[in-house]
RNA sequence: GCUGAAGUGGUGGAAUUGGUAGACACGUUGGACUUAAAAUCCAAUGGCCUGUAAGGCCGUGCGGGUUCAAGUCCCGCCUUCAGUACCA
């Protein structure tokens, strides 16, 4: 019998389905008895955005690891949770919308539908029946619930928690708002329970406002014109959008924020509680970026004004002799002298012109002007001119800094460039060339009252001091902004929000969900609204609590409604929790379910959500802890990064169509005029005579610029161009490097003809193309793997040549889970063959070849040695080491002629995690009816490993010579005899007597001589 | 610049506490089977030296060190990848 993957895989895959195998036990259906008795496990992957590419190699890496630990644990004996959904709510889906007209719903469950058969077709083990769609209104439902959740919540800076808004609003009834000490989004004024009282229900609430977590603010927000929104921080790449590449500006709106900043020091603290990759997590601390220091107040001379900065290094006051304010601040109008304004002015519009790329790249130019105003030192009261500078931002920190040349290097930098003096204030330290910033070897000087002290002892006198002149305090600082929410997009989360006189206003959690309206067109509206500003049934009307018209607004019953949708990252935050109890319609999860499931234990995806995604569900997790909502402040006990698997990209090199150059220094192309002239014939001579006949380029590479005249004849070209005004000394070409889909190329990195005809659809490729001898030059670069790279590989081609077992075994066989990994098919029949190995040693040509007979001592070693291993392996997420336990397994067993059940039937559970579905069908050919799925782990037992005797390295002065067998019970003096008895022993030494012999038993014998 | 991770044959990668470096695969070479190909099986395979064998020398990015013994520990460099950055 032969082993027909294909056929096995159908067949056990369509048998998990139909008989629900996967399906995880809520306690609500525990039938009493077993289930009950089980611990619990939850493993989790990251949902997949379903995206028209639909899956590439790399996305099921994690998912096979997450597998192979969520099924193992069944073997083990738990209840595990291992779901599936998507995230279905995203940009991709609009764009095409708005290309093509297509209702994103439709083009987004076709993906679904691709992507849930590659999945299927992979046999993970996931409980379908709890997917959940963040685009699905039975889902988003529950995210409009966080949101007024979060709405109605103010976090109270004393006891470091949320609470409800209520318990706000009561204290300033009672007392004001002097006494409460929260998160908010200005300065508020001071207002006493008398005051609160006169207050209008309009100024009521703007106040409330300002101290929920989630707030309507004005804000400077990264605007993009291209795609029409707003991103936040982690969604921009070098100053540039993470999706498409376009430019981001500054600007202002209002939009709904994310007080994420109000748990800070939380996000930051309980990094220390979770099992996270070290990595990510000190990326999550770059990103809170928390710095202790002081903020400190100095006076502006002669005038009411005073400006505030916060610096880490306290200690260094002495040595601040200017300061330095970022243009955009707001005291820069008020200060600046009437002889100063007209530079001022000219200065910051300047640098507002400039954007934030344009100033990220340009770093080193120092510039900066003098406001022509004083400010005080508060302990010499010495005059310090303030001065304004790009290099200070306005979004840091108090937008402000007192500068200390001898200390900072931007601060020397820019001393040294405007002629600024530079007090040295450090002991022994020689700042004449650059500026000193060790804090750790710092020693006062020159400092009045904290002269000798070091940084610590400095800084903690400079505080009191400060604090008692009533000119500063100690402050911690974080790097960390509130999170813009809205987007101006179609395709997300709408708010269950209406407004009333400008007010918002939320939805009663009872009319939810405020289902997404349908548009025209998914495009912003001709005013510049979102695009939900193009629905007609987009209003609320109160008194019927239902969604209605637009021209029923009369703002007494019926009201607008919010126009912005949710970010990407709304309906993630809170997914994990909702699995537990997907189909729950009365809550966002029942507390029985919540209590059982606790937590996830196993979190396993990729490090690029670590800014994003992690720190955001961190966040609504711990909103929902202080909520009493969740047993848990962190959501995921363990999480694992698996590495990223890269495409290896194929380049041909296209010989440019050649270019003109203009006396003015301008490039034009010539093929726009020159199209008969031009032609391909041109070309084609070029490259395939000239070029290489004449052996004037050997090897090209992208960006290579060549003249025409250098390479062809001239007489000759001059025929080509007689009547034109172009002078061919001025014609240059181009090589440009292009990507060609990988499947065009064979693993001798040749093209294939067929193929790339049919991807480069005009024909006359071949004569533009670079070619030695005929043949195309083609290069080969890893790249992340993507559908503009042509570099993507799907699994489906692996899963009907080789299988999905193969598939799965190979991915986990390519390296350490946690590396990324150039994506090579060369090694994929190592593991087939494999495979192929294992169904021999259980069929022969005749059948079945297992047998009840007794299995032998050497039979036993290898099966317990593998289930140390293996189990070893998964529990240190060495899946790779694993598949070679097995074949090392299979080869022992088929050299010991192995045929006995007794090792047979427990080798298929060891591999069943890895390979399902072979070991399914084999466990069932052995006469199994229950599905392998939940079989007991078999147990190791170490009496089979144990060894009589040892085969030990015998070493002079540290190098093996050979090795002898010895007993293992042998003591050291016995075993220092017999060596040094043994002739190769004499052979080493030729006479010498050995100084010294070291024998460590079980492991090795070195003699020093 | 800072932070984190990593550097081992032709390739992917093993080596769990310092104890036989290169497991397991891929690839390559030779052989068997076959009309042939595929598939399968067997053997060899880090480099160098010695005609072969036996054996020796060199080998885990580089330079030092600790140790009987270092891929592993310590010090100083170099390189690559990732994250982050006028963060005061």
């Amino acid at each position: 019998m032969k082993y027909h993957f294909n056929d096995i895989e159908a067949k056990w895959q369509k048998f998990w389905a139909d008989n629900k195998i996967f399906k995880a036990t809520n306690p609500s259906s525990f039938g009493g008895g077993q289930e009950e008795a089980k611990p619990k496990y939850y493993v989790l992957d990251m949902f997949p955005y379903p995206s028209g590419a639909g899956l590439h190699v790399g996305h099921p890496l994690g998912y096979i690891a997450s597998d192979i630990y969520a099924r193992y644990k069944r073997h083990k004996g738990f209840n595990v949770l291992h779901p599936q959904g998507y995230d279905s709510f995203g940009l991709p889906a609009e764009q095409y919308a708005i290309q093509t007209g297509q209702h994103p719903a439709i083009t987004t469950e076709e993906n679904i539908k691709t992507y849930r058969r590659q999945l299927d077709q992979i046999g993970f083990s996931f409980d379908w029946s709890r997917e959940v769609r963040t685009s699905d209104p039975k889902y988003y439902k529950w995210t409009q619930w966080i949101f007024i959740q979060l709405y109605n919540s103010w976090y109270c800076k004393r006891s470091q928690q949320a609470f409800d808004i209520s318990e706000l609003i009561k204290v300033f009834v009672e007392e004001g708002n002097t006494g409460v000490n929260a998160y908010c989004d200005k300065e508020i004024e001071p207002f006493t329970a008398k005051e609160w009282d006169v207050f209008s229900n309009k100024q009521q609430q703007e106040i409330l406002l300002q101290y929920r977590l989630t707030y309507l603010a004005e804000s400077e927000v990264n605007w993009c014109p291209a795609l029409g929104t707003v991103l936040a921080n982690d969604e921009i790449v070098n100053g540039v959008s993470e999706r498409g590449g376009h430019p981001v500006i500054r600007k202002k709106m209002t939009q709904w924020s994310m007080r994420i900043s109000a748990y800070a020091e939380r996000l930051l603290q309980d990094l220390e509680t979770i099992d996270w990759p070290e990595s990510l997590k000190e990326t999550q601390r770059n990103w809170i970026g928390k710095s202790v220091g002081a903020q400190v107040e100095f006076r502006v001379q002669s005038s009411e004004f005073r400006v505030s900065v916060f610096t880490t290094r306290p200690d260094t006051i002495f040595g601040a002799s200017f300061m330095t304010l970022s243009p955009e601040h707001e005291l820069v109008q008020k200060i600046t002298t009437p002889e100063q304004k007209a530079e001022i002015e000219a200065y910051i519009e300047a640098t507002a012109k400039r954007s934030e790329r344009d100033r990220m790249a340009d770093v080193k130019t120092i510039s900066g002007v003098f406001t022509g105003a004083y400010a005080e030192h508060p302990f010499t009261k010495q005059p310090i001119p303030i001065w304004i500078g790009d290099y200070v931002l306005a979004s840091y920190g108090t937008g402000a800094v007192m500068s200390v040349p001898c200390g900072d290097q931007r601060d020397y930098d820019f001393a040294k460039h405007f002629n600024i003096a530079i007090p040295n204030i450090f002991e022994g330290v020689d700042i004449s060339q650059e500026a000193f910033a060790d804090k750790d070897t710092t020693i006062i000087a020159n400092s009045d009252f904290i002269n000798g002290l070091n940084h610590k002892d400095a800084t903690k006198k400079v505080i009191l001091a400060l604090e008692k002149l009533g000119q500063g305090e100690g402050k911690i600082n974080f790097r960390l902004r509130d999170a813009v929410f809205s987007r101006q997009r179609y395709w997300g989360e709408p708010f269950p929000v209406y407004y009333v006189d400008g007010m918002p206003q939320m939805i009663d959690v009872e009319n939810l969900p405020i289902r997404l309206p349908e548009v025209e067109k998914y495009l912003p509206t001709e005013t510049g609204e979102p695009p939900l500003g193009n629905a007609t049934v987009w209003a609320w009307d109160v008194k019927q609590c239902s969604v209605v018209s637009n021209q029923l607004i009369d703002n007494k019953t019926v009201f607008p409604l919010e126009l912005n949708t949710m970010p990407g990252w709304a309906g993630s935050s809170q997914y994990f929790n909702r699995y537990m109890d997907p189909h729950n319609s009365a809550e966002i999860f029942s507390k029985e379910a919540i209590d059982y499931w606790q937590q996830v234990d196993l979190y396993i995806g990729g490090s690029e959500h670590a800014t994003g995604h992690l720190l955001y569900s961190r966040f609504w997790q711990k909103f929902m802890f202080d909520k009493g909502l969740v047993p848990h402040d962190e959501f995921a006990k363990k999480l694992i990064n698996q590495g990223m698997i890269l495409g290896m990209s194929a380049f041909v090199y296209r010989i440019n169509g050649g270019y003109y150059k203009y006396e003015s220094g301008f490039d034009e192309e010539l093929d726009v005029y020159f199209d008969n002239i031009f032609d391909d014939h041109f070309l084609y001579r070029i490259v395939s005579f000239d070029l290489l006949d004449g052996n004037l380029i050997e090897e090209v590479i992208a960006g290579d610029k060549f003249n025409l005249i250098d390479i062809f004849d001239k007489e000759s070209i001059k025929e080509y161009f007689e009547g034109t005004p172009f002078d061919v000394d001025k014609i240059t070409f181009t090589v440009s490097k292009i990507h060609v889909p990988v499947d065009c190329i064979d693993l001798k990195n040749q093209i294939i003809d067929e193929k790339f005809a049919d991807w480069y659809k005009d024909e006359i490729y071949s004569s533009e193309l670079f070619r030695t001898n005929g043949v195309f030059k083609v290069s080969r670069e890893v790249e992340k793997m993507s559908k503009s790279k042509y570099n993507v590989v799907s699994p489906d081609a692996i899963c009907e040549q080789y299988g999905a077992d193969s598939l799965r075994l190979y991915e986990m066989f390519l390296g350490p889970l946690e590396q990324a990994k150039p994506w090579n098919t060369a090694g994929i029949t190592g593991v087939h063959s494999f495979l192929k190995k294992l169904w021999k040693l259980y069929f022969d040509d005749k059948g079945l070849k297992v047998t009840d007979s007794e299995s032998t001592k050497d039979n036993l070693k290898t099966l317990h040695k593998t289930i140390k291993k293996v189990e070893e392996d998964i529990i240190n997420f060495s899946f790779n080491t694993s598949v070679s336990t097995f074949m090392i397994a299979v080869n022992e067993l088929t050299s010991q002629k192995c045929t006995s059940k007794e090792i047979l039937e427990p080798l298929l559970i060891v591999i069943s995690p890895y390979a399902p579905h072979i070991a399914e069908e084999l466990w069932n050919q052995l006469g199994n009816t229950e599905s392998i799925s939940t079989a007991k782990f078999p147990k190791f037992n170490k009496k089979h490993l144990i060894e009589s005797s040892k085969n030990y390295p015998i070493s002079f002065n540290g190098k093996m010579r050979f090795t002898m067998e010895l007993p293992l019970d042998m003591n050291k003096e016995d075993i220092e005899a017999a060596v040094l008895a043994n002739d190769k022993t004499k052979e080493q030494l030729q006479g010498r007597t050995p100084k010294k012999v070291i024998v460590v038993l079980g492991k090795i014998v070195n003699i020093v001589g």
